[in-house]
DNA sequence: CAGATGTCAGAAATACTGATATGG
DNA sequence: CCCATATCAGTAGTTCTGACATCT
């Protein structure tokens, strides 16, 4: 390590090996989820709702990184599957609160065990101090972009 | 924090801290290059032929975690608009091996500086020594999902 | 022959933009 | 009035799938 001169290898910066890490977890969750039929996109909103219920559409969309149009359409997939229900009309200002149905709530639970599956085989070659460590200094860092550009 | 019984909240996931931290960088990314007239995979195919001249496409588009055909578009683009050049025929096999022209050599560096100021803003709350660390970690991580399910 | 590559085409999912309407 | 929400429509960029030819 000479001076740090400005030139860095690929392999070195944070956003490449970030986006490694994130493809890789997102390619092994949709082999994974396959055989449950789901999706990435229809994994995550289901277990949103179950941990969050009453989540509008919008909140949903914004919990799973995708837009509400793309969450539109998901949850209303999800809904025709019979393992979502939403109220056909707002008891309270605009919102449609989802909700899981009993056979969704079978689905996300058997969803979730393989999800962690992968997460844990990801983390396994990191002691349990560093997994915990990695956690908290992924948060740190998506807030440090998310807030505080200038501020 | 009671028996850690199996129910994990969903910000405790790693799956969701890193997924939230890659696009939090990823929203960041695009602001920044929006102004250079780079979207974030003409970026990464800059950045990729500067560092390794003479890259597939094929080569190209893994590196930067994209199909072969969208990267073909990224590439055609990028020499329409005088950045790369690729010989039109093969000189070796069927690969037509890009490189950057002196004007895609500026607009990368530009980049690139700008890229590397996201990516330390993303870093500032880590110690130097925990940003090497979560370097090395997710460089792990990726490798214990691509590497070794079973095998 | 197997394997990697470059290329083309169609289907599908997603995002972005703009517009409209409703409710706090 | 301002803002967030839900929804619809059109456009565009990306992926996936399958296919074919070329070269090692």
């Amino acid at each position: 390590m000479s001076q740090d001169s400005g030139v860095t290898e690929l392999e070195q910066r944070v956003g490449y090996v970030l986006k490694q890490a994130a493809s890789a977890l997102r390619t092994a969750m949709d082999a994974t989820l396959r055989p449950l039929d789901l999706t990435v996109a229809q994994y995550a909103c289901l277990e949103l709702i179950g941990q969050r219920p009453g989540l509008s559409n919008a909140e949903l969309a914004r919990g799973a990184f995708v837009s509400r149009q793309s969450m539109n359409l998901v949850v209303r997939g999800l809904q025709d599957r019979g393992l979502v229900t939403r109220p056909t009309t707002a008891t309270r200002g605009r919102v449609l609160p989802a909700e899981l149905t009993a056979e969704g709530r079978l689905r996300v639970r058997a969803a979730s065990r393989a999800v962690r599956r992968v997460e844990q085989q990801m983390l396994s070659p990191l002691a349990s101090s560093a997994q915990q460590r990695l956690r908290e200094d992924l948060t740190d860092c998506a807030a440090a972009l998310t807030n505080g550009p200038g501020r």
